[in-house]
DNA sequence: ATGGATGCAAAGACTTTGCAGGTCG
DNA sequence: CGACCTGCAAAGTCTTTGCATCCAT
């Protein structure tokens, strides 16, 4: 099951409803191979309107099956998210994101908030660089 | 010597101008307790036009005089920088940031990038939750 | 049928830019 | 004095909202 189907379904289960325009912006996440942009997915959904991609990219981040990465430069990019709590290695030449999990990464941060007695409640770790494909391109 | 003369006297060695709409924000940002937004420091510069403001804040920001502190809901707040690099523990309460230094998780993140084949160039860790004093206070 | 969803365009929030005039060094 | 800096307002970005219409259930 894809990730349009899946995120159907869990958009019908909560009791939002499936429409042409949100099946449409599914379909078009889906497609993005890599992390877009919101004006990414606007000029690849020329029929549907700005503010409907914009309520369903909100939608969907709120139901965590999107997940937003923000840039060293400020601006932000989505990415389909796995679902579960995961930091990003972000390249600076291709702008692709890898996703991965250090439980013991994870777990030095719980100790820094226990430290500073502080009630963690959640946390976002970025890394940026360049991918083993960029490094060699100058990119 | 407070900031307001640090940062004067760093921006006159590398060839810029000491001017009194310049030191107006300098001494706002050294007067900020807590982080602040760039309306903020507008609203405490009445006298000081908006240009100015953004355009002090970004060079210092690039100078890393000051630090950006993302928020989770996207909105951006500044900071004195310490200087050197660190993390910061934001308080979903108060909105305070602590900064802390962590080699051992500097040295997590530094290896989850060699295991990915990744050139580290840069990272940002944030956590957030609630402070010592406001996970009483039901904030 | 009926309340949620859509699309358009207008309004908003936030930041940058062009330019005439002022000021530091 | 000359280059840099400032302030204003206008122009950009990017995102949200109001509202009449539409459509899934």
């Amino acid at each position: 099951m894809g990730f349009t189907e899946l995120a159907n379904a869990r958009l019908e289960t909560i009791g939002f409803r499936s429409t042409a325009p949100r099946r449409a912006v599914l379909r078009a996440i889906e497609a993005a191979g890599a992390p877009f942009t919101v004006e990414d997915l606007l000029a690849s959904l020329p029929d549907v309107g700005r503010a409907t991609v914009f309520r369903t990219i909100k939608l969907l981040h709120e139901l965590d099956l999107l997940c937003r990465v923000p840039l060293e430069d400020g601006s932000v990019r989505y990415q389909l998210s796995e679902g579960g709590h995961h930091h990003h290695l972000v390249c600076r030449g291709c702008g692709r994101f890898t996703e991965f999990t250090d439980l013991e990464l994870d777990a030095r941060i719980q100790e820094q908030a226990r430290a500073h007695d502080f009630i963690l409640e959640g946390h976002a770790v970025e890394l940026y660089g360049l991918c083993r494909e960029c490094r060699g391109q100058g990119a």
